[in-house]
DNA sequence: CACGCTTACTCGTATAGACGAGTGGGCGAG
DNA sequence: CTCGCCCACTCGTCTATACGAGTAAGCGTG
């Protein structure tokens, strides 16, 4: 179809040690970081780089394969190689668990994503007892057995984040937490009802590349890692009541924290 | 050398429809998560690997490149494949810009990381004055130039962080702060000092994967995203006066944080 | 013993070719 | 006009081969 109009990639440079693979990246990268390739754009084909820099094509598809790393592009089977678009990103606000938000009846996803206009869904829900983990054990504080809540968000039909809530048993079974829905305010009302009043909550983050398992349930694209969020709510008497582990798409997410000064 | 000792790694499925790479990768996969391959450990060569399934080459390849994508295994040149070691963590704790951290004479990233053992290094210091980017502009409230102090800070010979302070002129010219060495507990005290007492910080965070410039800078293997961290500090009038952009090694940050209930 | 060369093994880069499979447009039959 | 098939184009998987270049150990020479 289109002989790569020239203009929009340059040649290689035979002289420079940088691998051809490599040169061909970058010119990619450079089209695309100055815009002469759009969001959700097709690049050109395999093909037509392959006749365009008189290489093989296992070279072009090496160069490919980095930007798909670097989470710049993305394959489609018979159809080509697109810029990867951004998705909307959801911002977590530090007070984003303060009481006057647990007032309303429906969990705080979905009022804000009701609200920025997009298409909140739950799914995956489990709820079920089980064998705490050694990591789960040490954080609420040395319990066998835990009730496990599991949950999968999704925005527009995209998965975006999949999390699990771990509580002692001694605290939620036979509550409402014990139920898939809990009710309005979520299990945070819950707690706070059943007289576990909360004090802070501690939030410990970190990224890594996702494993398979991640990247099939939140369906993420080649070069996306995830933001991985643990976080232990602390009653007032010290205790931990609940550990909320959460694996998120990190290209949908920008966490943001308040800090005092002091 | 070694025949690749059998039972380490188990056969092809050829009635499988998943290729026959993916299922190299996975045998590998499984094989590092069960403790087979430690850390640091060397896999099997590509020679080994073809000769023990009966591919070709390139299909060995193929297999590690996915586990490489995922940040479990490296490559190096004339050696072999290795077991990704996972670096020692560095945890930022949400307190630690707390004033009571500022008194002592050296920075937090020194004391810390000689009190955990590690031998801290800081470089590529650069401190000038330059316009200030669409987003800095932003968040540092419409000014059109800024001082920018930049630093590398390394542990044990591994870059960890790359960081960029902005600040506006008219608070920073002229004083300590436009010093290479703005002196004992650095620019937040002299911050204070100048009158511009702290009242809270913001901190966004994202991740992602990283530029060919980050991956030179910070040295990262394949694999490894960044933690992109931009935060705001507030004087007590609620004017921002300084921004640090600060880009980590993924794999050697866990970042923690306390939310009050409130 | 010390140094340098050789050699075997490792991964890196690149070519050429083959077939499979998903996509989408166009064309022809009804 | 509509539907279905075909075909061109696209990326996915795999083979076979070749040479380059980094590493480390061993061997031989001085």
């Amino acid at each position: 179809m289109s002989p790569l109009s020239s203009g929009l990639l340059g040649d290689l440079d035979p002289t420079s040690d940088r691998a051809v693979f490599r040169q061909i990246a970058d010119q990619l990268r450079e089209a695309i970081d100055r815009g002469r390739f759009r969001e959700g754009e097709k690049l050109p084909s395999e093909a037509d780089l392959v006749d365009h820099f008189g290489v093989s094509r296992m070279t072009v598809r090496n160069a490919f394969s980095i930007l798909q790393g670097e989470g710049l592009v993305h394959a489609e089977h018979g159809r080509g190689v697109f810029v990867r678009p951004r998705p909307p990103v959801r911002r977590l606000a530090s007070d984003r668990f303060a009481r006057r938000h647990r007032e309303q009846g429906k969990s705080a996803f979905i009022v804000e994503a009701d609200a920025a206009g997009s298409h909140p869904q739950v799914d995956s829900l489990e709820v079920k007892e089980e064998k705490a983990s050694q990591d789960i054990s040490t954080r609420l504080g040395s319990v066998r057995r835990v009730l496990a809540r599991r949950r999968r968000y999704l925005l527009d039909g995209k998965p975006v984040e999949f999390a699990t809530s771990y509580l002692p048993l001694d605290i939620a079974r036979g509550t409402p937490i014990a139920e898939p829905n809990p009710g309005p305010g979520g299990i945070y009302a819950r707690l706070e009802e059943l007289g576990h009043h909360l004090d802070h909550f501690e939030e410990e983050i970190r990224a890594r590349m996702p494993s398979p398992a991640e990247v099939k349930t939140l369906r993420l694209a080649a070069g996306v890692p995830v933001i991985h969020l643990i976080r232990t709510a602390f009653d007032t008497e010290g205790r931990a009541v609940e550990v909320c582990d959460t694996v998120m798409a990190a290209d949908a997410y920008v966490l943001s924290y308040q800090l005092p000064a002091t």
